[in-house]
RNA sequence: GGAGGGAUUCCCGAGCGGUUAAAGGGAUCAGACUGUAAAUCUGACGGCUCUGCCUUCGAAGGUUCGAAUCCUUCUCCCUCCA
């Protein structure tokens, strides 16, 4: 492959590569080159969204090179930055070691083990003194972060920003030197952050890292970026039907945008498949293979197959699907009304929830759609019962 | 240190003594329609032992027959001056 061509391979999906003269240059040393991630250690759950920046990772490490896969668990301790979200609780050693475990099973469905190393910037930001931080701090100034767009943003609409936050970039940026970063990676949202690696690296006398922002992928609502918190998110670790089904969900709009982000389809097919979808084929069809390409790289060929079975099964003849929560729940003098059961089933979110998905049709028990909300169930029973379109579980009365 | 402004249900945002579980929008959920899509239409959207009861309007007290609305103290945020 000549450089241009590992270039273009790297460049390929990305947002914006800086500096590419600079990658040229470190490409040319012809050595393993330290590719720089870093996590934030509150949310173990990865999701779609992050395997766009993973299979980057993945990607440069096919290419030869070292993977620094960086738990920020320093600053994961010291608690959420903003006022306006209620504060979160600063995470103790036992629970950042347990996501960090729980990163590691997850993360190496994509990265390759043999060729990335796990760190946490704990390592060396437990070690720093006060004098170090002031020192550290006395690199930037005030305008300097506000051209973050995120506090700038933030200052203009009177909104608070803690001093704290500020340290947040400095220390990421920090992690760089600590780490000797040739590259890092990071969703555009970051460039700020990790440009500061630049900058810190430079005045550490270090080389300055390239950086390579990948675009944000959007979650299943289309609009906002994929997150946990959102509840818009596809994980990695949904069970296969889950996964399917949410990719089936997707807007046809949207699945483009997931198939150039997602899938390893080459673009040449991606556009061919866009071609047919013009001349009439069904988009349907397309969102069918990317479902089935990424349940199976994250589950099994055959477990593509058979959540498509299962999906066509459920949704075009109206059958209940095969596999559903098993729930048992208590009933109080050999009975239990409809709506306790739902809600200990969860099913619902409380009782007047459960009354009002029975006002409006949504339940079904054994396939016969409800409306007696004082309807009694007997214990010894086992009942099927559905909420909405989604929403399953077996259900035994004790 | 001084002066002023603000905190409303998931979010934004009305309300400024009773008709207010609290307008409107967004998000969400359900039903219809479909390709479990989007768009659209309809409805729901604090909790419960549910024709009634209980708890919410930053927190705690107080005034009142009655408070999200008035008073006091406190907490937090923003702006300007120093």
């Amino acid at each position: 492959m000549t450089q241009q061509e590992t270039l273009d391979l790297i460049k390929r999906g990305s947002s914006e590569l800086l500096l590419e003269s600079e990658l040229k240059q470190k490409l040319a040393q012809e050595r393993p080159l330290r590719i720089k991630a870093g996590f934030d250690p509150t949310a173990p759950d990865l999701h779609l969204g992050h395997t766009v920046l993973l299979n980057k990772m993945r990607q440069l490490q096919d290419l030869g090179h070292h993977a620094l896969f960086l738990i920020g668990d320093f600053t994961g301790m010291i608690g959420d930055p903003t006022g306006k979200n209620a504060a979160r609780p600063p995470l103790s050693r036992e629970q950042v070691l347990e996501n960090a475990q729980s990163y590691r099973e997850q993360v190496f469905k994509v990265l390759d083990p043999a060729k990335t190393e796990v760190v946490f910037n704990s390592t060396w930001m437990d070690k720093f003194s006060a004098v170090d931080l002031i020192r550290l701090a006395a690199t930037h100034t005030v305008a300097q972060m506000l051209e973050r767009d995120d506090f700038s943003k933030r200052y203009l609409n009177k909104l608070p920003i803690a001093i704290h936050e500020f340290i947040y970039p400095l220390v990421q940026g920090y992690d760089s030197v600590a780490l000797k970063a040739d590259i890092e990676l990071g969703g555009t949202d970051q460039k700020f952050n990790l440009l500061m690696g630049r900058e810190l690296q430079k005045h550490f006398g270090q080389p300055s890292q390239c950086v390579l922002t990948m675009p944000l992928l959007e979650g299943t609502d289309g609009v906002n970026k994929m997150s946990k918190s959102l509840g818009n998110y596809i994980g990695i670790t949904d069970a296969p039907q889950e996964m399917f089904g949410k990719l089936m969900s997707v807007s046809d709009d949207l699945m483009w945008r997931y198939l150039e982000l997602l899938s390893f389809e080459s673009m040449a097919t991606i556009s061919k498949w866009r071609q047919e979808v013009i001349q009439g084929r069904n988009p349907r069809d397309i969102k069918v293979l990317l479902a089935q390409e990424l349940v199976a790289r994250f589950h099994s060929r055959h477990a593509a197959e058979q959540a498509l079975a299962d999906f066509e099964a459920r949704f075009k003849q109206g059958v209940l699907p095969e596999e559903m929560p098993e729930v048992l729940v208590n009933a109080i003098d050999g009975s239990i009304g409809i709506s306790q059961m739902l809600k200990q089933a969860g099913l619902v979110e409380s009782t007047s929830d459960a009354l009002r998905m029975i006002a409006q049709a949504a339940v079904k028990l054994d396939g016969e759609r409800i409306s007696d909300k004082t309807l009694q169930i007997k214990a010894g029973e086992i009942v099927v019962a559905q909420v909405g379109k989604r929403k399953f579980a077996r259900i035994s009365i004790q």
